[in-house]
DNA sequence: GATATTTACGGCCCACGTAAATATC
DNA sequence: GATATTTACGTGGGCCGTAAATATC
């Protein structure tokens, strides 16, 4: 059950970049972080994703076909990001504002508890 | 930026269930777990996902159009999912049997590092 | 009092970064 | 020796479960 999105756009950043040290730092990481969320990635799924190619890395077929796959779930995620980024903005006055969100673990789901129906 | 699916399956059980308690039974989370996710999305995307209504809660209008789109994206993850399991079988010469999966931590890229090219 | 959600508290696991090891050029 | 990936090690943050608090019926 595929359950992290940032393993999922880091292992299409190395797809793209072609190395794992371009695409850990395009994505903010260090390269061992990027290794083993590849590695991770390539156990849960039980795919061999990438070879070995001189001093770095080549993605296989296979890693090249999921990598396909990935970019769409991506693009779905964006889609998701969007239309909540649009309802927030279109409803910005049902929650006027973030205000202090001081609640540190809180979930704040119901701020004022209003009578009922 | 969405990162945790998660929550978004909970967020969908949620308000297919009418209730955190029967959602997170049925996901097997505590409600208090389910209460934080929920408090934590909506946090999060900026939008009033549920409002009381007695003694629960109910969804808003945005809140169901965001389930719409959670559930949109986890059918793409379904998809990628599918993929991957496809892929999996279908080369499963590629890697033998995951034997014992020996290494705690390590990402067991590449095994056994053949010369090059 | 029963049901439902939220909050407080404590703890554990997971993923990270740094640094060292290994491998190719 | 330089570049690239992987592994060892220690640590911090996030998320969870239990239990208590709050609210509605």
């Amino acid at each position: 059950m595929i359950d992290d999105l940032h393993t999922l756009r880091s292992f299409v950043a190395v797809v793209d970049c072609g190395s794992v040290v371009a695409a850990a730092r395009h994505r903010g990481y260090s390269t061992a972080a990027v290794s083993r969320q590849l590695g991770r990635l390539q156990r849960r799924l039980g795919v061999r994703l990438f070879e070995p190619a001189g001093r770095g890395i080549r993605a296989t077929d296979e890693g090249r076909r999921l990598a396909d796959e990935a970019r769409q779930l991506i693009t779905q995620v964006r889609i998701f990001e969007d239309a909540a980024s649009a309802i927030a903005r279109e409803a910005t006055a049902t929650l006027p504002a973030p205000k202090a969100l001081s609640a540190s673990d809180g979930s704040l789901l119901v701020t004022a508890r209003t009578p009922s129906q």
